[in-house]
RNA sequence: CGGAGCGUAGCGUAGCCUGGUAGCGCGGCUGGUUUGGGACCAGCAGGUCGCAGGUUCAAAUCCUGUCGCUCCGACCA
């Protein structure tokens, strides 16, 4: 390609829009343009960088033994409303109506077109395991979508869906596409690392997320450096903080039940800590009041813990919930927040984090503003209904494993691996007949990549102050020949004419900057947009009988002109 | 949806508080000088100041509404 034939608008100035240097370049580089929120058009070069990205996890997916098709993007609710999911995942949905005034969704997602094509089309076990993918346009309707590429209205993603007849052939099916997932990131350049993680909407049983490290990830995970584990905040368990809260013994001379006291003035966790009440934070027990489906529950858990809402939704088996507003808690509890607590609350459902299992001599609201009750034994002085995980490690708390500290690092969730189990095919009935002709649901998994949010990644891990280095496997062009002067049939033209010619006929992607500009424009831009391999020729080495070969990433190397074309063709190869 | 901020030429912005002529840089076009790291000179084009209403002799500026964008939260590839 010859840079004046396409379309690559640099820019020098960052549009004000963009907040991550992924957005960012992505936008200097003339790779994308935004028509709306959360919507991008690709131009040449995006799309280059794109189909590179595509078309390695194609060739991964098909080496996985996954076989490619295309599912509509619109989708008609009617499989939605079997599966259960026309209300669970309603917040996502893009609804169109055609000239009937008929509802249809523009599709998030593709498990129910899947299953219902294999609950037609797949009715016995000799016809499985069955692995299926498509690369295709997802629409989903976020509450915010930001960061570019990075969370957009409309996206590509590479979904796959396994069927097998049991659970440990779905297994099966689940580590090939961990693995397929872990050489698509490799060969994408990325540093990516599988963490368990929390199903969500999904469903299913156990999932992995792929993710990169990334300061500016929406995503925070937890790992141990002494041992392999690692998981979503969402998901990750420890051995519990460093102050343990089953060696917090009440003094011998302790009365057998609570204590009120007056606490005027005092609503947080810190102020209670403080004189002249001086109760530290982990001998306080936290109540929070939340509605979940328009139902109160009281939550407990240690003073110096979060809840972790992703672990709540596991719980109650239910993501519509909301912390219960001033007034609810009032009319529940006779007081306002600040002095809740659960001693002798006997009618409201209460979930208490299991660290606080043995808690004695514990400090808590009264339900009687102003005042606490110290003193409280939890078995003793509270009917705790559920013993459940609700708080979020924090940093530092031992390993469940191996009991090294954990560390948390933020990252951008590339990929996602569900076991689904049979939910989807009882639904959508996707049954097939097995060796002794009983009747079966298949054993599903799913498995997806955000192809569009990748190529970001990429650029978001792989950059500097100049602008993009593309790793090799992804560049929209791999080599950049950078004539500084363009006069036709000049000596440095027509070297690297010459050049561009040879490259092109061995097969490798390459961009001659024809540009009638000077020089330090070219090296802004081609540095800017972050081709592997630059081949800079000028009168002064062409003087020496050499051209520059300049790697993205660093080395300058003086080539001989008849050995260019050998040596980048050798740079080139991946 | 809750909270915060911002909408002025393709991009980045000044002007707004204190109402009266829309200004600058980048980019674009023409001509010239330049030519190994985002050149210089001269000239030119490009704006219903997001939109609608209101106040006023007069609105980019003040008021109301609305739309859009960005950031923090919930959602997720």
């Amino acid at each position: 390609m010859r840079w004046t034939q396409t379309l690559i608008p640099t820019l020098k100035e960052t549009p004000a829009e963009a907040e991550i240097a992924s957005h960012k370049l992505l936008l200097r580089a003339g790779l994308v343009r935004k028509l709306s929120g959360g919507l991008y058009t690709f131009l040449p070069l995006g799309l280059r960088a794109l189909r590179k990205v595509e078309q390695i996890v194609r060739e991964e997916m098909n080496r996985a033994g996954a076989l490619e098709l295309l599912m509509p993007a619109l989708q008609p609710p009617e499989i939605w409303e079997k599966s259960g999911r026309y209300v669970t995942a309603s917040g996502v949905f893009f609804k169109v109506r055609d000239r009937a005034r008929k509802e249809w969704i523009l599709g998030p997602t593709h498990e129910e077109v899947i299953t219902t094509l294999v609950a037609g089309e797949i009715n016995s076990y000799r016809q499985m395991p069955k692995n299926f993918y498509q690369i295709q346009t997802k629409f989903r309707d976020e509450i915010r979508p930001r960061f570019g590429l990075m969370r957009a209205k409309e996206f590509i993603m590479k979904d796959a869906y396994s069927f097998d007849t049991t659970d440990e052939l779905a297994q099966v099916s689940y580590q090939k596409m961990y693995d397929a997932y872990g050489r698509i990131f490799q060969r994408c350049g990325l540093k990516a690392i599988a963490v368990e993680a929390d199903t969500g909407v999904m469903g299913g049983k156990h999932s992995h997320e792929f993710m990169v490290p990334a300061e500016t990830g929406e995503n925070e995970v937890v790992y141990c450096e002494g041992c392999n584990y690692s998981a979503n905040l969402e998901k990750a368990t420890s051995r519990g903080p460093a102050i343990a809260t089953h060696k917090l013994a009440p003094p011998a001379t302790a009365p057998h039940h609570p204590e009120k006291f007056a606490t005027p003035g005092v609503v947080t966790i810190e102020a209670l800590s403080k004189e002249p009440h001086n109760v530290t934070a982990e001998r306080q027990i936290k109540t929070l009041v939340y509605m979940v489906d328009s139902k109160l529950v009281l939550l407990l858990l240690r003073g110096d813990d979060q809840l972790n809402e992703a672990k709540l939704v596991a719980t109650v088996g239910s993501a519509n919930f909301r912390p219960a507003t001033a007034e609810e808690i009032v009319a529940a509890l006779g007081a306002r927040p600040g002095s809740l607590g659960a001693v002798h609350v006997t009618k409201i459902p209460i979930y208490a984090d299991s660290l606080l299992s043995d808690a004695t001599d514990m400090t808590t609201g009264a339900n009687e503003d102003g005042f606490h009750y110290r003193n409280v034994s939890i078995t003793r002085d509270i009917g705790v209904t559920h013993w459940v995980d609700l708080r979020s490690v924090q940093l530092g708390e031992a390993c469940a494993s191996c009991g090294k500290p954990l560390k948390i690092q933020r990252a951008i969730e590339v990929g996602h691996v569900f076991k689904l189990g049979t939910k989807y095919s009882e639904n959508l009935n996707a049954l097939f007949l097995d060796e002794s002709g009983k009747q079966q649901p298949a054993v599903m998994g799913c498995y997806g990549i955000g192809v569009t949010r990748t190529m970001q990644a990429i650029i978001e891990q792989s950059h500097d102050k100049d602008g993009i280095i593309w790793p090799l496997s992804v560049a929209p062009y791999r080599v950049c020949i950078t004539p500084l002067g363009v006069v036709p049939g000049s000596a440095v033209m027509t070297l690297a004419e010459k050049i561009y010619a040879e490259l092109s006929e061995k097969g490798v992607d390459v961009i001659l900057d024809d540009r009638d500009e000077r020089p330090g424009v070219k090296f802004k831009d081609s540095e800017l947009v972050g081709f592997p391999i630059r081949i800079g020729i000028g009168e002064k080495s062409l003087a020496k009988g050499e051209v520059e070969v300049k790697l993205r990433g660093g080395e300058l190397l003086p080539t001989k002109i008849e050995e260019v074309v050998a040596k980048v063709l050798e740079l080139a190869k991946q």
